[in-house]
DNA sequence: ACTGTTACTCTCTATTGGAAAGTACCCACT
DNA sequence: AGTGGGTACTTTCCAATAGAGAGTAACAGT
């Protein structure tokens, strides 16, 4: 069987389409996006003022990858001012409750992170 | 009471350190090398191969960067031609269970994505 | 003496990220 | 009538980061 005929997806594989997904998910933003959507949908600037730190590019940016890798759904209301409403598609669900583990995990595992830290700064502290 | 003091770690404060930690765990090779530690220990040129298109420089810095958060150990044997073999911690593998988890089901959900965008691209194709 | 092996480290360039300003649209206010 | 404000982006420009590739050190084998 040649590479291209129905290999499995593979991670580990440079060219494997995966890898490109997987980096859209677990993008320094798309984390945070999608975390936040597991709780309800969002307008933009609701987003922008729930997750600190994003800038409009960024977010409008990954807000559009997401959209495209089927992850969220685009709602622009034709109002002025503008409204538009992201929310996840089922698929993004699956992915949100993935990243939403982890960065909660995280948060929990913090103190364990910063101790060891501390322990290998302070061993080779000169 | 104020933000410095014993807050808990939200990873939507950009502040937070644990968005540090976060990005870590989740950055490109940072994933790949904790799901890769998961079978078993590697020594750096095993990892190199084993994970297709990481430079030595990237792979290298990721795992410093693992190493010093806690997630993984170094163990450098004092021969030649030198040998250094890398584990996971138990910190690492409860972080290493987490990516893994996210890593495989992008490859099991791969042809969704794929489908998702395929209509996508097509219903803006001019 | 010269090659091979391993685990990095350094240097240089390409890519990406982010801040800030710009755009377009209409409403409310003065 | 003109000014300011709100929303959802888009564009521009500069700084930070990622990556490729070469260099380094140390010794064993031929």
């Amino acid at each position: 069987m040649t590479e291209a005929l129905s290999e499995a997806p593979n991670v580990n594989r440079a060219t494997c389409p995966s890898r490109i997904v997987l980096e859209h998910v677990t993008s320094r933003w798309g984390i945070l996006v999608l975390a936040a959507l597991l709780d309800r949908s969002y307008r933009f600037s609701e987003l922008r003022r729930e997750i600190g730190g994003v800038s409009e590019k960024m977010l409008a940016q990954t807000l559009q990858t997401l959209e495209r890798d089927g992850f969220v759904n685009r709602d622009a209301k034709p109002v002025i001012p503008p409204r538009v409403d992201y929310s996840l598609t089922s698929l993004g669900r699956e992915a949100a409750e993935q990243v939403w583990g982890l960065a909660h995990w995280v948060e929990r595992r913090l103190p364990a992170v910063t101790e060891a830290r501390d322990a290998y700064d302070e061993a080779r502290a000169s």
